[in-house]
RNA sequence: AUCGGACAUGGACGCUUC
């Protein structure tokens, strides 16, 4: 695109004159490659850097793992996870949820899920050694959205509960997740008690949760209640998209 | 000297691309 190929000369211009890249610009493109699918030329970029003289560090590292599992390269995604560990950069939360949206992609639950509890013994076993690496709101909504997706949905509920007994709060994308999973799967009473479960905690439905709800009342044939649905929702000030 | 700026991860439907 036109963006690409500016940000492309700007940063050739960049290496010609006399402000030298750093880490955060080598990462700002990497991420830019990555994004768009071309994660072997973000390795490129990844090898210039360090000849360069500009260490990665942990987000140059995740960005990479994410860009391979954006294509589905998993074992290559592993492999860069296994390596930064070597190299001292430690694999942190953002990594680990990143590993987790990779396998649920392609439907590796059984190897999300061993990761997953790999990560709580970490937890367990390490305390604050590695900082923020216990599950976060993201890890959970990663684990509910991939095992809604692949039909696992008591397991979905069970991490639900077991967020909250942890005392990590259930945020809009875990109830979306939850309610959506909920709704395809036609548990419209379940997906109605937790929209109202979520108010009561004070997390209220935006256009997303409305719109899961409104899909699968619809295609139960309840169009009242989809109907209705849509009224409260622009009633509570929500536009629909 | 101190302070201030840039980078990575999760949700519906459709569209685009493969």
């Amino acid at each position: 695109s036109g963006m690409e190929e500016d940000a492309k000369s700007l940063f050739v211009e960049m290496i010609n004159s006399s402000v030298r890249p750093n880490f955060v610009t080598y990462n700002v493109l990497i991420n830019l490659l990555c994004k768009k699918g071309k994660v072997e030329q973000g390795m490129e970029v990844l090898k210039m850097m360090i000849e360069r003289g500009e260490p990665p560090n942990v987000i140059t590292y995740s960005t990479i793992v994410d860009g391979y599992c954006r294509v589905g390269k998993i074992e290559e995604a592993m492999g860069v996870y296994k390596d930064m560990s070597c190299k001292e950069i430690y694999p942190n939360i953002v990594t680990i949820n990143t590993l987790l949206k990779g396998l649920f992609h392609l439907r590796k639950v059984e190897d999300a899920l061993s990761l997953f509890s790999d990560l709580k013994k970490m937890e367990l076993k390490d305390g604050n050694k590695l900082g923020d690496c216990g599950p976060d709101q993201i890890t959970y909504g990663t684990m509910i959205d991939g095992l809604c997706k692949d039909g696992h949905l008591e397991r979905a509920e069970q991490l639900f509960s077991e967020m909250q007994s942890s005392g990590i709060d259930p945020d809009l994308v875990v109830y979306s997740s939850l309610i959506d999973g909920l709704c395809k799967n036609g548990y419209m009473d379940k997906a109605e008690e937790f929209l109202l479960k979520m108010q009561s905690n004070g997390v209220y439905p935006d256009v997303v949760v409305y719109s899961s709800l409104i899909d699968g009342f619809y295609h139960c044939g309840n169009e009242e209640e989809a109907k209705r649905l849509l009224e409260k929702m622009i009633v509570d000030g929500i536009s629909p998209n």
